[in-house]
DNA sequence: GATAATTATATCATTCGTGATATGTTAGCC
DNA sequence: GGCTAACATATCACGAATGATATAATTATC
């Protein structure tokens, strides 16, 4: 029987495949946060768009997640319009 | 007496400049990250930029520090090749 | 000091994120 | 239903990061 997540397990073995999944499951969690922080805080996307100095279309083009390329300067400039700082940690990996 | 530090306090007052400031050390700390990550890899910026499928001097931009505008996924692209994640948290500010 | 290895800097083409605007979609309210 | 607010999507110009290459500068090794 073919399961999504059988199929899902062979495409990880391909190792390419696993590390365009790994990004784009970190981006999508950063979207959610953003999400979730600016809703705390009680915003709109035009609201915090305006406070980030940026236009709507970017603050819903960052929380699709669709785009995961974002800069660090634009991670900041949002971040810093809800009084949040992101901090960047290295982590080792499994391997 | 202008001392260094009164001139930057000075100019610290001002937000733009201040949260340019602080965008700018952010980067640097990444920067000399990287530079740490990738010597305690014992590779150099060339054998670094190969495994991440770039170039030495695009290693080399990423740790002088002075452009802040990385992309997340260049920065992903590094640190997979020295297995490495970067994590990303959100902290709130003093404010 | 010469030579090689490593890193920094410069330049240019290309790609892509962002700003801006407009418009579509959805949900809630009257 | 119509209306409004909030969010999603589309498009386009522009600027900036990246890829690539070449070359200068630095460091290390002999």
């Amino acid at each position: 029987m073919k399961t999504l997540k059988s199929i899902i397990d062979k495409k990880m073995e391909n190792r390419e495949f696993r590390e365009a999944f790994d990004e784009y499951e970190k981006e999508f969690q950063i979207a959610q946060k953003i999400i979730q922080l600016r809703k705390k805080s009680g915003m709109t996307q035009s609201e915090l768009a305006k406070k980030a100095n940026t236009s709507q279309s970017a603050i819903a083009r960052l929380e699709s997640g669709e785009h995961h390329n974002i800069t660090l300067a634009f991670l900041h400039k949002v971040c810093n319009a809800m009084n949040i700082i992101p901090e960047i940690r290295f982590k080792k990996t499994g391997l």
